[in-house]
DNA sequence: TGTATTATTGTATCTTTGTATGATTGTATA
DNA sequence: TATACAATCATACAAAGATACAATAATACA
């Protein structure tokens, strides 16, 4: 389970790992009834305090994506219905165009920059088939 | 590490705090990953208030000098001249893109849904000058 | 098998640290 | 003088960390 967190983004740390988490789950790279790293183990991952994970946990149990029981571990939950699933894949491709373009301005980029590589890369999408990798 | 503010000077202390600091990590008593001083702290040393001396870390760090991070506390970068500076600016912005493009991708999206979405909140971002946030 | 002990896991609470917003002060300028 | 603006301050807030605690699991041992 890789996730990373960018300390100079001014997106908090907990959000970042909500975040994350919900997207290994839209994604299928982590199924219902998996269990979570602990949240001593992935804060020692993440070199952040384990109260930080512990409140992402928390705020995922709160919204019924995850089960964290005292003294067992955390889990994924079964999706209540198809419905959400869609939902949920919905909710998670904001979240990324939400993060994009306001990393973007923080990188002091300015909306018609990012209009220009945005529809750059697109092509290149449109062209291979693939989105571009990372060389 | 010692600065000192000069009342009856009119240049600004959050001014005089920010060229201050620069001067400490170009003659190298500050070095990348050492940790300044709490806002707090320092402004209790300088006796000042706190927001003066925020006010000079925030624009340290929009000009990518430092990195604040709240809760944890500001930490001194690795310097970059500027066209090193330019250079990682324009490369990480093409792996955001990237990163934009593929996770969007596993997660199902058709190009054309992406731009549309992309569309979509890129207006938000030109109607309310600033970036769609998560709420 | 039963039970005590220890380790592991999440929780509660308070402190520390940076952030946001609006009020106050000083200064320049009409 | 009045008004506008920038710098500073005051206050309330939010994110992250430190520490102590509670629930469950794993182990040891009679």
């Amino acid at each position: 389970m890789n996730i990373e967190i960018n300390f100079q983004s001014h997106v908090p740390i907990y959000s970042q790992v909500k975040d994350q988490i919900r997207h290994l789950i839209n994604t299928g790279e982590l199924q219902p009834g998996d269990q979570l790293p602990t949240v001593r183990q992935l804060a020692a991952d993440l070199r952040v305090n384990f109260n930080t994970v512990a409140r992402a946990y928390r705020q995922l149990d709160d919204d019924g994506i995850i089960s964290t029981q005292h003294g067992r571990g955390t889990f994924i939950l079964e999706p209540h219905s198809q419905k959400e699933a869609e939902q949920l894949r919905q909710l998670d491709m904001q979240r990324l165009t939400h993060y994009y373009l306001t990393e973007a301005h923080r990188l002091g980029f300015s909306p018609e920059e990012v209009r220009a590589l945005f529809e750059e890369k697109f092509k290149q999408w449109m062209e291979d088939g693939e989105p571009p990798s990372e060389k």
